[in-house]
DNA sequence: TAGATACTTGACTATTTTAGTCAGGTTTAT
DNA sequence: ATAAACCTGACTAAAATAGTCAAGTATCTA
């Protein structure tokens, strides 16, 4: 179990984001050189984002992005969501004439991995992009 | 981020075992059959929990594998590491010299990820194969 | 002791996912 | 006008995944 690239990016990017957010439209090749994250790679990612309404665009010169909603209330479960980043356990649910592995019953896990998938999820819900801000800022003395 | 299916089939190649293990020696061929995973990959997946001395084998006509500890010390955490199914969220610890991305300083989001690996850690720490096992019997009225 | 059962090991491979790159736009402030 | 910056879709190299395949070795049972 790994959390990918594009998951990691996109927070951080969008914790670079919050911390300007204040001032003027943050130009993504700022946060490509500031976090080192290809320009052209955080483009896909903030597209999805535009998608999702996390953030929004400012074209032309001078252009950005800015946060769409106040920091405190985006939590990464959306983040995630938006960049198709899940945590997916178990292969069983979609189909519901089959159980797990083509069984007709349940496998003698799948409540096990509902159980994590909870778990992992809860921790998503509660962390806003605000805590993470907060956190960044009290360490940096 | 995903749970990959060796770490599921692990687990479920482990619980299958447990409930028959008072008894006799289980064969892979049984719980391949029985859990619908490929026999060689369960047999490269045995390797492993075998060397972390996880199940004990028992070589021969009618032999097949046993736990070797109590099913209540085998947490989740022991059979994850067997099969190295990790919980991995951010690839800059082990370069002492470079902090996340090649920059100096740790990355705005690096407290984030030891946290969530806590966090799903611990929930692996606390589930032994016994509470799996009980789980499924219950409910199996 | 023959034969079957079942473990053991290592090499190989097709498929999918990941982590991007690349090219060619469009929009807008100055 | 033009440069900065967003926007989109197609493409791709590399890695990980989920196995398969082959050739054993050990041990129980008849």
């Amino acid at each position: 179990m790994k959390l990918t690239s594009k998951g990691r990016y996109a927070v951080m990017a969008l914790v670079d984001l919050a911390r300007f957010n204040n001032v003027n439209p943050v130009s993504l090749r700022d946060i490509s050189l500031r976090q080192g994250i290809s320009l052209d790679y955080l483009e896909q990612i903030f597209s999805k984002l535009r998608k999702k309404e996390i953030v929004q665009s400012i074209r032309g010169n001078q252009g950005g992005y800015v946060l769409n909603k106040k920091a405190k209330e985006i939590k990464l479960t959306n983040i995630f969501d938006a960049v198709d980043e899940k945590v997916k356990t178990v292969q069983c649910k979609k189909d519901s004439k089959k159980g797990c592995n083509g069984k007709a019953t349940k496998c003698l896990t799948h409540n096990l991995w509902d159980e994590l998938e909870n778990h992992i999820n809860n921790f998503f819900d509660e962390k806003s992009l605000e805590d993470l801000v907060k956190d960044n800022t009290e360490k940096r003395v």
